[in-house]
Order: C-alpha cells, then structure tokens, then sequence
DNA sequence: CTGAAAGCGCTTACAG
DNA sequence: CTGAAAGCGCTTACAG
C-alpha cells in the first residue's frame, strides 16, 4: 500500500497553521517565528514530507535543471565532460539531464523540442556531426534559455562557448616533434568539415612553416572518424608512401595508438625511427607502449567551465545574455613516444 | 526582448475555445471534430506552442522521467551502461536524469532525497563501493516508485536486478585457461566487499577445483579498485613469488594489462610462457598487445535491460512492483593473450 | 508575525 | 462535440 506523500497541506493541519506559514517556515523566512519555523521543520522530518518540486517550478517558473546535449556519451571525452559538468552543477543545486544526438541532426532537433517542453533553465551541447546549422537552436535565445556550447561549437551561431585552442595545440604539438629532430612529420586528420579538425591541421601545417619544413600533402592523411581501423589504414598507407615519415602528429590517440602499433609491427622504433603524438590524453595513452605523448584535451575542466558559465547565465538577474568564449589551456604530456631514448 | 511562452490559453483565447477543447485537440481527443483538431494543431504550430510539461506533470502525478545513480559517469562500463538506458528511454519519451555517487554514501543517500523531490518515475541504480545498507531506498516502496539495480546490487535489498552471473564469467574464464593447458593460475581480485568480485573469486576456485587444480592462497592477490597501478604491484609479487603462475585471471580488464605488461618485460611471452585473462572487455583490450582474452560484461545491454524493465514496472497499471532478476549472458571473448601460437 | 487568495499551465470528471 | 470548474502542490503579493 503507497502511502500518499505527506504535503504543506498535510502540515498545515497537523498545526493549526495556514499554507502560507508552513511554506515559509520550510524556507526560513525571517518574517516567521524561529519557535514555529523550528516546529514546523520537526514535524516535516518527522512525517518524511519532501518538497513537490514539479509544484515549486511551476509556480516559480524555474526548474533548476539543465539540458545537455552530447553526441554519445560512451565516449570518454564526452563522459568525462559530463561529469565535470555533473559535479559543478550537484554543487549549485541543479540537476542534469542528458541527451544523446548520436551524431544524428534528426535528434538533435528533435531533443530540442523535448528541452523546451522540459522547461530546463538552461542547455550545454556538444554538436554532432551532421550539425553545419544552428537554427533549431535560436528559439532558446528568444525564450531567454541559455546556452553553452563546448567543444564542437559553430562559428556562425552567437552563443557563449567553452572551447580548446585546437589550432596552438595542434602547433604545440607539432613543433614538438620538430625540437626533437623530426623533418619529415606526418598528420592523421579528423573530418574537414569539424571545425576542431580543420584547425589541428593548420597548426601542423603552421608549425612545419614556422620552422622552414615544407608541407607535404602526401603525408596527411583524412579519416572520417578518426578510429582505430581508420589509422592503422593511415599508417600502412604512410608506411609504404615515398616519403617516409620520422614523425606522425595525429588528430585523436587512438589513431597514435594505430600508427604506433603499425610502425613497430614493420620493424620501426617508436620513437627513435618515428615519434608519434595524439591528441586527447585518453586513459589508454598512459598505458600502452611506448606511452603516448599528447595533448590532454581537459574534458573534465572543460564540462565544469561550461556548467559554472550557464549557471551564471542562468542566475544572471538582469537576464541580458552576454555571450563569451572560454578557452581552455590544453596541455602537451610529454611520454615516452617522442622521449629521445 | 524575449517573448513569452505560448499557452493553451493563448491559443484558445485566439481561437474562440476553451482551454478544455485545445487541451483535448492537442492530444487527439476522439470527442473533439476532426477540423477542430486540425485547426488547433495548425495554429499551435504557426504560433510556436510546446507543452509545458511540468504543469501537466503536476496535474498528471507523473514527470516521465527516471532518475539514475551511478558512482561515477566517466567509467567506460557506467557510460555504455547509460547510454542504453537513454536510447531505451529516448524511445519510450522518458527523460533521463544522471546522478554521481562518487562511490560516497553521504552523496548517494542526498541523492535519494534529490530524487524524491523531483518526482521521478522510476529510479536505476549502480551503488557505490561504501554502501552496505539500502535503507535509503526502502522508502521509494512506500511511495511506489519501482527501483531497478544493475551490477552493484544488494542480496539483502528486494528490488528489481540487472547482472551478470559473475561466478560463471570467471568460471569459464579460469577454465578457458585450464583447457588451454595452465595448471597454475593466479587470480588479481577486486575488492572482496563487493559481492560481484567476491563471486568472480568463487568462479575462479570453483574451475580450479572442478578440474583438480590446487587453489592457491598464494597465488591470489587483492586489490581495493583494481587500479592499472594495483595491477602492476600484484603482478610483481606474482613474478617474484614462489610460484610462478602460467596464467592469470583478472577480476578487470586493466589489471590484466598491467599483468601483460609486467612479464612481457621480464622476458616472459604472453600467452605461450603466461596467459592472461581480464573482465569487462574495455575498447583498450582489443588494442593492446597482444589482444586481451576477456568476459564482455554486457554493460550496454544491461542498461538497455535495466531501462526497459523500469519502465514496464512504471506503466504497470496495478502498480504491483514484483521483483524481478534479470540475468544477462556474458560472454567470453578470446584473443591473442590466450590464444595458442 | 500570520492568513486568505490568486495563480503557475495543464488535465479531466461532470454537465449539457 | 464543447465548456465551466476544480485542482495538482506550491509561492508570494497583499492585507492585517
């Protein structure tokens, strides 16, 4: 048998007060009496009342939750800016829900529509593949919900961002491989039509010139989504190429991972005939051998970044959404991929 | 300047109904005319109406929404794990909403109260390492809000279980490498407070007894999170113990890398010198090398399980919540670190 | 310091 | 086929 859950009505007529009192008693209101603002608290533990907080947002036009849009969430860089955004947002009272577009732009807009059913106070996304237009998104700007894009953001859709320097870490990473001696440096490229991938091959591209080595078009190669198959494809083509490269530079670690992997099955040592540095810093870079150098890409930081700048938004009074672009230091791990051994 | 929200009110003040008529249209109200119907939904549509689903969640006593509890969002295994209940949700036109324990009890029992508040309709859970006692959740029964467990799950809590046979797994896994000819196998443990590792324990002496083999204390290490680092300690003492074991059982698939990598540098061959099982079959163990012999653990499809039964028992009209335990086959995936060469 | 009343946006039993 | 009315549980401006 459910027993009917206890409401301030319930509380109400247990003390001879109105709603109204219990109500602000459970809310600490000053204008009530510490003596009945202490009783009213007992006896609410006492009967296990909890507050309805489908009633509270409706009358206070807030739900204190936020959406969050990702791609697929069993992918690491994704949980892991979930949980930073998670963590940030347990902290300030907000619950998240989660959605995955699973690269579909179908979904995508059609989870749209259930965040603005759902009423949530605000939306952070990661766009998916097929996304090259932001429009589903416009009519949150007119119902004044804010939004935080993270990672894979639109350059033509105003909005706040929280995103990495693709493009200095790419030449970061690059360059790298360069002070180290390498002349003949590759790159394995994510899809060209992701803005975050075309800039990791400009900063390669960038940190060849810089350095007087010329771009060599024959060793890039172009995955679509940067698997592991894709790079171990990459890499033989690489392998057997009339160039042969001392170096790879690649978009993603599972990539490195291939390319490692394939090199060394040839005959090659890593890093003392080619070097290698990913991107990402995923857990299995510190694992496998040689480890891999690469950038760590700050997932987590990066979902708390986000999740502290729309709850700000969210909070804001005056309710004028500035939009504003957070970038997030990335950082070259340096392992034994590339170390001079 | 945002505009505000579109309610039925507005479309039936426009449309010379009352908000009875454009509640029933919009939901295909067999009572109500067909052109009515048409028109109402036309209208909603040229104007930008959407529900706003916390008013009918008020109204209805039901928020269509499921709570999930797991210990940490950025494990591989909770992640697929949720990424299954979200399509099954996503599919139903439930709305998911994920909570951290951080394997802290503190976090999960404020968690409940969290959940309580929100009206969820259903709640799915994962516990966290510190919880022993459930009684945080008895109270779900009374209010009659079905609970589902996955993996972590508590023998002396009556709810509703997703699991694997844990026992089995390692059973088949320890007799995979009996069969293959190792006669003495050790076994890196995970932390024996957790039933499911106790059980992948009892697998691993229960193969070993069935085919005659000695169960050596000896040869069992303990671990507290089955950590890569625990995992290399384990496997030194291994190495240096005075039984050298000729194949190992790992209660998690990084444990048994570390394993892998340990011998592989003190000049042992994997598998023809020492051969290697793990658990959980995580993407790194088809990538090393050699390829990880491992037991699938099936999370995406236990949350896919888990989610379906959650709803069933919430859309069970007589809200006669029966317990039911759900076994999910794991499988034996065999590679390299097995695989006779 | 406390209460009566209105209302958030929706659903639905009742009446016609 | 349609409408008036009550009500989900809460919050809060107004009044005293």
């Amino acid at each position: 048998m459910a027993t009917s859950r206890i409401t301030i009505k319930d509380l109400a007529k247990r003390m001879n007060f109105s709603v109204s009192t219990i109500s602000r008693a459970l809310h600490d209101h000053p204008s009530i009496g510490k003596k009945t603002t202490r009783e009213v608290k007992k006896l609410a533990k006492e009967l296990g009342y909890f507050p309805n907080s489908v009633a509270s947002n409706l009358r206070r036009n807030k739900t204190t939750s936020i959406g969050v849009i990702v791609p697929r969430i069993d992918i690491h860089f994704h949980s892991l800016a979930i949980s930073g955004i998670e963590e940030v947002a347990y902290k300030s009272g907000y619950t998240v829900t989660i959605y995955q577009s699973r690269d579909s732009l179908e979904r995508e807009v059609s989870i749209t529509n259930i965040l603005q059913t759902n009423m949530v106070d605000g939306i952070i996304i990661c766009l998916g593949l097929e996304t090259k237009d932001c429009k589903h998104f416009t009519r949150f700007r007119e119902l004044s919900v804010p939004l935080v894009f993270y990672d894979r953001v639109s350059d033509d859709f105003e909005a706040s961002k929280v995103i990495i320097d693709d493009f200095e870490a790419a030449f970061k990473a690059t360059e790298h491989l360069i002070l180290r001696g390498c002349t003949k440096i590759a790159h394995i490229a994510g899809c060209q039509s992701m803005n975050i991938f075309k800039a990791r091959k400009e900063g390669y591209k960038a940190a060849l010139t810089k350095h007087n080595l010329e771009v060599d078009d024959s060793l890039i190669e172009y995955t679509t989504e940067l698997s592991y198959d894709e790079g171990v494809e990459c890499a033989k083509k690489l392998l057997s190429g009339k160039v042969r490269p001392d170096g790879i530079f690649c978009a993603n670690d599972y990539t490195a991972i291939s390319s490692i992997q394939v090199f060394t099955k040839a005959g090659f040592h890593v890093p003392n005939d080619i070097a290698v540095v990913g991107f990402s810093n995923y857990p299995i870079s510190k694992i496998i051998e040689p480890t891999l150098t690469t950038i760590d890409d700050q997932a987590f930081e990066m979902g708390q970044t986000a999740a502290k700048l729309l709850i700000r938004q969210i909070e804001e009074k005056d309710h004028v959404i500035a939009s504003e672009t957070i970038v997030i230091k990335t950082e070259l791990v340096i392992r034994d991929s590339t170390r001079t051994s």
